[in-house]
DNA sequence: GCGCAATTCATCCATTTGGATGAACTGCAC
DNA sequence: GTGCAGTTCATCCAAATGGATGAATTGCGC
C-alpha cells in the first residue's frame, strides 16, 4: 500500500520537528517537506503534489486560510488540514470556507492527529469537537455588511463617528445609523463593548 | 560531564514530543519529564527538581509566569526557560519578573534553543532579539495603578462609568477621574480606544 | 516630616453618543 | 415586480462622556 505523502507547513522549527519525529515514525506516512510559511507551502506543495497538507493556521507571510485557497487552486486533489492554537482559532471557519477539509487544536493528542491525517486522507472530514464548538459560536455571530465591517474597524480605532464619516465621506447620521445595526448584529450595547468584542472574537 | 536535566512545560502535545526528539538526542541533554499545563509543571518541578524548565508562556490551569513563580519558590537553583509564540508575548515582562532567566520564541530555530539552554543552565540569560525588542515596547506603557487596571478592565466590557462605580461602589467623578488619568498614560483619546488598545497589548 | 502619587469626590460645561422615527434610493432574490 | 436588506440622510432628544479645576485623604519613599 502506498505511503500518504505529507507536507507540513508550521512557522515553529519545534513543532515542524515534532512533527515530522510523531508521523515520519508511522510506516504509512511519508513526510516529503517543510514549510514555514504560508507562501513556502504554496510553492512546496505545487511541486511535490502532497496528498495532505498539515498547516499551520498562523503563519508569516501567508496565512493558513489564504494558503489553503492557493494550494486546492493549483492543487484540487490535495486534502488541507489545519492546526490551530486555542485562542487563535478565529480563522478555522475561513479555513474551512476556503476548502479545508479538516481541522483540529494543536493540544490534541498524537493519535488524534495520526487519525484526522487517515481520515482526510481517505476522503473524510476530520474536526475536532473543540473546533466544531468553536465554530458554532462563529455562526451566533451573524455577518456582517461592507459599511458594518468598515465602522467596526474603525471604532475599534477609537474614532468618533464625525471622524467615521469623513474618512468614508458620510454624513454623521449614516454612520450613526450603521453603528447602531451593527451594535443589534453583534450584541454590543455601545462602541467600546463593540470594539471589545471585534478584537476578541477577531472580527477585525 | 553530567547532563543537563529539562523538564519541558507545553500544553501541546506536538510541541512537547518536538522538543523531547530535538532534547533528548544531544547527549548533554537528559529530559527529566513532560508536564501538559502550569500545575503539572509545578508539581514535577517539585518531584523532579530539574536543572531547566523549559515552559510556554499559554497554558492551562496555570499560565507560565505564575508557574515559573511557584517552580522558584519550591526550587531556587532551577532556571525557567519560556518560550512563547508571536503575537501571545505579552506575558514575557512578568515572566521575566517572576524569574525566568530566559525568554525566545516558539518561531526561533532549533539550534538557538539548545544554545538558549546551554546559556541559562550555566548561569546566564538568554533574551532574543525579538524579546528585547517586545520588552522596550512594554516599557513604553507605563505602569498603571490597581484602579487603573480596574477601570481599564471594565471598560473593555463596555461598561458605563455609572456602572463602574456601582461595581465599585465609588462616585461617578472618582471613576470619571481614574479613566481621565488612564487614557492620559497609555494614550487614548477615548475609552473605546483604551479598550482597543488593552486588548491589543494584552493589559487586561 | 515632606513631597508625591494615588485615591476620593464635587461642580460646570461642551461634545459625543445612543435611540427613535421617518424617508428615499439601490440592488439582489424569490 | 415585490420585498427585503443595505445604504443614505434628516430631526429631535436624553444620556453618557471628556475635560478643566479644585480640594481633601491616604500611604509610601527619601
Amino acid at each position: 500500500m502506498k505511503p500518504i505523502r505529507i507536507l507540513l507547513a508550521d512557522d515553529h522549527a519545534i513543532v515542524r520537528t515534532g512533527l515530522a519525529f510523531l508521523l515520519g515514525t508511522k510506516k504509512d506516512f511519508d513526510i516529503v517537506g517543510e514549510a514555514s510559511d504560508g507562501m513556502e507551502a504554496v510553492a512546496m506543495a505545487a511541486k511535490l503534489n502532497p496528498d495532505v497538507v498539515v498547516m499551520d493556521l498562523m503563519m508569516p507571510v501567508l496565512g493558513g486560510a489564504e494558503a489553503t485557497e492557493q494550494i486546492l487552486k493549483t492543487n484540487p486533489s490535495a486534502k488541507v488540514l489545519i492546526l490551530t492554537s486555542f485562542g487563535t482559532e478565529s480563522g478555522v471557519a475561513m479555513a474551512l470556507k476556503s476548502g479545508a477539509v479538516g481541522a483540529l487544536l494543536k493540544s490534541a493528542a498524537n493519535t488524534e492527529l495520526v487519525d484526522a491525517i487517515h481520515t482526510v486522507a481517505a476522503g473524510g472530514k476530520a474536526l475536532s469537537p473543540d473546533i466544531e464548538l468553536i465554530l458554532q459560536e462563529r455562526d451566533a455571530t451573524p455577518e456582517l455588511s461592507l459599511r458594518q465591517r468598515q465602522m467596526l474597524e474603525s471604532i475599534t480605532r477609537g474614532l468618533t463617528n464625525e471622524e467615521i464619516a469623513l474618512q468614508y465621506g458620510l454624513s454623521v447620521p449614516s454612520v450613526k445609523t450603521h453603528i447602531v445595526k451593527l451594535f443589534a448584529k453583534i450584541g454590543a450595547a455601545n462602541r467600546t463593548e463593540a470594539a471589545s468584542i471585534a478584537l476578541r472574537r477577531h472580527l477585525v
